[in-house]
DNA sequence: GGGTAATAGTTGATTTTGTAACTAACAATA
DNA sequence: TATTGTTAGTTACAAAATCAACTATTACCC
């Protein structure tokens, strides 16, 4: 006597939305993220956007606007007002390129440097935290295929 | 003669920004997403959170706006709204429990199935194209790795 | 050079999200 | 059964993201 099944019962596809890519980077990236937002949060009053434009900032040196949104592929009007808040802090300074006086090099003041000194720091030690779940070599995978899925080459 | 050295040329730590897995996830979660973000809002007019609750009502049959939020850590607000529009587009309905007359069960339409039967194939088919860049034992142990991080045990 | 297209960055209008306060229903306890 | 506390879900308002249009400047090219 076969009952009637309902389509939950049955087995239709091997597929498993619980472990779509896509959904599980974002499931973790979100995770990831929330305790790190507290610290430029709090301690600095940074929005995330703020807070990447300062680490790409602090990490590669002077650049334009254009240069963060292509490297952290964050669109212009975010980096727009990104800049405008964080010169307003005097975290950065703007300076107009002579030669082509649309763009403007941006650059941490000491202000800058020092608060990017000091997120970095928590954002070792958070890193270090995270990574402690696994074996470094399972780490250093994990952030190669990252890399590749994030499109950095 | 040593010359004077920018703080770039320095090697002031080991830690790289660039490898910090909050970024490195938010990056490749975020290009992951943008592909298949095209398919639920074209195709359907689909924001991101209606998608996660149509398809958790796929994949899991019906169940109560709490329910969802917690599976899939979104907030009550955004899964209230999210099923306001599901509903208004009859791809879900909403039946208030006869004992607890404050929660509702979702479950979907016909129209519903439809769409959530679709975006899965079009999620599986994307999915494979994800993981085509690795072995299988390294895109297993990626989404185990992800689902950690997530909180997912 | 003059006209057109392209580029860097900004601004404004519209959507979407986040936060908090709220309603309605239920539970527990005295 | 009144009192107080919880819970499911909604709503209102503020914050932020998105999208399109805009300014100013440079590049192209006839």
């Amino acid at each position: 006597m076969t009952e009637k099944l309902t389509k939950h019962d049955m087995v239709e596809d091997d597929f498993d939305l619980a472990n779509f890519l896509p959904f599980l980077l974002n499931q973790a990236a979100e995770e990831s993220s929330l305790t790190f937002q507290d610290v430029y949060k709090n301690r600095y009053g940074m929005l995330r956007t703020e807070w990447r434009v300062l680490f790409h900032l602090g990490m590669y040196g002077r650049m334009t606007a254009k240069e963060i949104g292509a490297r952290a592929k964050i669109h212009k009007t975010k980096v727009s007002r990104a800049v405008q808040r964080l010169a307003e802090r005097r975290f950065i300074t703007r300076t107009r390129d002579s030669r082509d006086r649309r763009s403007e090099h941006l650059e941490l003041t000491a202000a800058g440097e020092a608060a990017y000194r000091d997120l970095r720091g928590v954002a070792k030690e958070y890193d270090r935290k995270l990574a402690r779940h696994f074996t470094s070599g399972e780490v250093a995978l994990l952030r190669s295929m990252l890399r590749q899925l994030a499109g950095i080459r």
